[in-house]
DNA sequence: AATCTCAGAATTGTTCAACAATTCTTCAAT
DNA sequence: ATTGAAGAATTGTTGAACAATTCTGAGATT
């Protein structure tokens, strides 16, 4: 694609409101007939999402800087649009906006990966600890399964992804909307610095077992032993990426 | 004030850009000279802070509606900023987005006073129980004796700022941006729902003693101690705030 | 060659005005 | 009382404009 009109996955036609553009007839039958009764995210929500879709793919890399008029170019949608989009996505530390210069893909030194393990730490120690019901101890089982399988089928990109289901789910022990949120937007900073360095199979691989002990742990309610080794799991995990990144 | 031309705090004149407004040159002089070399924060910055101001207070109660053409008047600032603005907040939660109906200042039902809780149950409970420099730790004794010189002298208001003080001293024991940022939040979240009910003076008063418990058993070294403490003190606040919103 | 300076280009920050789409109001008709 | 249909108000989005700031690239200076 060259010079895109409308990038924008979800709702297909860009509704063209301005005073330009003839805005053809067809399609809006299709528009408004789609829009059962979901409220319909706003075109600053869908530019966020793409963002933040190129984002986890790797495809703006920390640093990258995101130019206003090109990416409005790009996903056909206005400056004002993508400046809104900018700052949900600043709020979620997706991203860094420096005054008068742009904003740019957020870059997380040795200080930041440690804190984001922190907050890790934290939050999903103190959620396996706590337990959960049946049903999620379940859901926890099911993302161990899904990183096997995804390690028996060689697929590198699936077992990052079974991993991070892995953690979302003991998170998901405590049953908090707040808590399943920071935890998103924590795995969702993880991706970030995840592309920087290229991970050797070996490197997820190794967590199959950390993560089937674990929540063999879980399942048998020997939640304080579960803790601890989430615990070492987290700080054997923090000390890899430290090593792969700078420092 | 009657038609406010520019209520925002900070940097006091507007610089006019469009193509209306003669743009009288006073006060430009002044404006350069002050910004010194600190970022200036956008107008858009501004506008949140001035709202997040107007939550904190009180002035803008839960399920209020904030109108995009009233505040812009109000600030003197486009709708557009306002937009960004909103945005910002909306990720803060502070409030929240009904497509096509209007941004409102969010509510806590029960559920959501819950789930505050059970976020602040996890980091509080474990910040205190990893203990902190003795710098932290005294600002923590700090926000204590705070809270008793407010209570000394009766200032309800400021008994209530002691307190949170108090819980971001603990979790700051923690030295973590993020969960600093995210306690934050929280209390900003809390703050909104205080406003509802009118807390008599028993009830911050009732929370000295704890808080002069937790904070011997940190200065003790009595980790454990003062998360169970803590903890506890945590629970109770949850059910009295149960008990004075509809449960 | 290294660096300083400064005009011009590019980009961000912010505003305004317009209009489509949607929601809210009002008021009559059944 | 319920329904329905103008009409008013508000949100969502765009495009254009311009001030302020930052970036860039030649020359000029040491």
């Amino acid at each position: 694609m060259t010079s895109a009109e409308s990038g924008l996955p979800g709702i297909p036609g860009p509704t063209a409101a301005g005073r330009s553009k003839a805005s053809g007839t067809a399609g809006t039958a299709l528009g408004s007939a789609a829009r059962l009764r979901v409220a319909t995210p706003s075109v600053a929500d869908r530019v966020a999402a793409e963002l933040r879709l190129q984002l986890a793919e790797g495809l703006l890399l920390p640093g990258a800087r995101l130019t206003e008029s090109t990416i409005s170019e790009e996903l056909g949608v206005s400056r004002n649009t993508i400046r809104e989009a900018f700052a949900e996505l600043a709020a979620e530390r997706l991203v860094v906006r420096h005054p008068n210069r742009g904003v740019f893909v957020a870059t997380l030194g040795p200080g930041e990966i440690h804190d984001v393990y922190t907050v890790r730490r934290f939050i999903e120690v103190s959620a396996i600890r706590g337990g959960g019901s049946p049903e999620r101890v379940a859901a926890v089982r099911a993302a161990v399964e899904e990183g096997k399988a995804a390690a028996a089928a060689d697929d590198e990109e699936a077992l990052g992804s079974a991993n991070q289901h892995f953690h979302g789910a003991i998170v998901a022990l405590a049953e908090s909307r707040r808590l399943n949120a920071i935890m998103a937007q924590v795995l969702a900073e993880m991706r970030l610095f995840f592309h920087k360095a290229t991970v050797d199979a070996h490197f997820y691989r190794s967590y199959l077992d950390d993560n089937e002990k674990i929540c063999k742990a879980l399942e048998a309610g020997q939640l304080d032993r579960a803790g601890d080794l989430l615990l070492a799991y987290l700080n054997n995990s923090e000390e890899k990426q430290r090593g792969v990144h700078g420092d």
